[in-house]
DNA sequence: ATGGCTTTATGCTAAAGA
């Protein structure tokens, strides 16, 4: 890796569960860290606080449905969208995909389909998106245009990003259509930003609110920074802030902090 | 455990999430 000694940016992805829910969560955790860029995923609804963004020093570019998905990306100075759909399929309304030009580079903010059950059209629409999603940055590989994909991807990558593979061995975030269509995206020549420093595995991004999943630390690794090469050689640090997600009326999903040099 | 919480919505029950 080459970190290049100047400056730095740091960029930031949360799954939030509903903007709206956690608002105050969000403002909280934007002054403590005060990234460059923060991308949300499951805002939940048609609103996205710009006012209360604004005042905590950032702009917001959105893409918002009624009661579902959503996805927001926030920065310093004001981006104007590239695309606010996943490309491939023209029928398809959900708001899970927003890409912006930023710093020089592509800002990549995806909520992947959840998938489940897998019996069901819901999985089918998840492994179509998640090749749409291919399909898509092969083409930015192509122009060699430098991005950062953040994200909720609703995929498990391997067995050590997982508390208990077994009890998740037919789920759709870790059936193995799932992590093939993950495999196939990375084979493009991306890089996992936190796996790069986590070989041991065994740190998560998200704990279901059942069962005392979070205190008993049964967490998987799902949401993900995954970096172009020339982005990959400029990255200093990956990691998750697990705090929030132990915060009163938490969102089950945690921030990923990215570094990378400028 | 047959999802045990949490959120949203033409709301008081259902659907979705992971």
């Amino acid at each position: 890796m080459i970190a290049r000694t100047g400056g730095f940016m740091i960029i930031a992805t949360w799954n939030v569960n509903s903007i709206k829910a956690r608002l105050d969560h969000v403002l909280r955790w934007l002054g403590e860290h005060k990234p460059d860029v923060l991308m949300l995923q499951e805002l939940k609804g048609l609103e996205c606080p710009a006012d209360a963004f604004r005042q905590q020093g950032y702009t917001c570019a959105f893409v918002a449905q009624k009661t579902y998905n959503g996805v927001a990306t926030l920065t310093r100075t004001p981006v104007s969208p590239l695309l606010t759909r996943l490309p491939g399929d023209e029928a398809d309304e959900q708001a899970r995909y927003l890409e912006v030009e930023h710093s020089g580079l592509r800002l990549i903010n995806v909520y992947a389909p959840n998938g489940n059950p897998v019996d069901s059209e819901k999985y089918t629409y998840k492994l179509q998106w998640l090749e749409r999603l291919r399909l898509h940055i092969a083409g930015l590989r192509a122009k060699a245009l430098p991005f950062v994909i953040g994200g909720d991807f609703n995929i498990i990558p391997e067995e050590r990003d997982c508390y208990d593979p077994k009890a998740w061995h037919d789920d759709a975030l870790f059936r193995l259509e799932s992590r093939q269509q993950f495999r196939a995206l990375m084979n493009l020549g991306l890089t996992d930003a936190l796996r790069v420093s986590n070989g041991n595995g065994g740190e998560y991004t998200f704990w279901d609110y059942q069962a005392g999943a979070w205190p008993q630390n049964k967490g998987i690794r799902i949401d993900h920074f995954l970096l172009s090469p020339d982005i990959a050689d400029r990255l200093r640090s990956c990691r998750i802030d697990k705090a929030p997600r132990g915060w009163d009326k938490a969102s089950d999903h945690t921030p990923v902090l990215l570094e990378i040099g400028l």
